[in-house]
DNA sequence: GCCAACGTTGGC
DNA sequence: GCCAACGTTGGC
């Protein structure tokens, strides 16, 4: 039973673009220093799907995105207590989905972006999922 | 650049 | 264990 996630990124920091250019390898999402986020991320199985998010400049769901490695110690962290998952890029959205266009939508009011905005990596529902994945124009 | 919301820290 | 103070995040 695969799971949906949200992960953020400040564009300026680590963008989709950048996300992308790493392939089929993926990359470490590391940098989370919040425990809601850690256990979201030790919750995750590979293959899960989840959208990548980019805060701030942007504010909008630009790109799909799969777990191809389990939760493990982030290599950025100097103690133990914080893990992070690989993740690769999967597909585009065609055309991104909004932060407007999300908080205008009675069918994604409950998401987690509009009521915890600060949460840096979020469980989305699968009918959120798909909801967006439509909206985006994503073929799934 | 401002500020509200949230999480963490530390004094008691 | 409570809560005030502080730091950070992210929308606006």
């Amino acid at each position: 039973m695969a799971n949906y996630w949200l992960f953020k990124s400040e564009p300026e920091v680590w963008s989709w673009t950048q996300q992308k250019a790493k392939g089929k390898a993926g990359e470490e999402w590391t940098g989370v220093r919040n425990y809601q986020a850690r256990n979201n991320m030790r919750a995750m199985q590979l293959g899960d799907k989840g959208f990548f998010y980019h805060s701030n400049d942007g504010r909008e769901v630009v790109g799909i995105v799969e777990v191809c490695k389990l939760a493990h110690k982030d290599s950025t962290a100097d103690v133990d207590t914080w893990e992070c998952v690989d993740i690769r890029a999967v597909a585009d959205v065609p055309r991104p989905v909004t932060l407007d266009e999300i908080k205008a939508d009675p069918k994604l009011k409950d998401m987690v972006l509009v009521n915890n905005s600060r949460l840096s990596v979020q469980p989305v529902s699968e009918s959120e999922f798909k909801h967006i994945c439509k909206l985006g124009g994503v073929k799934t």
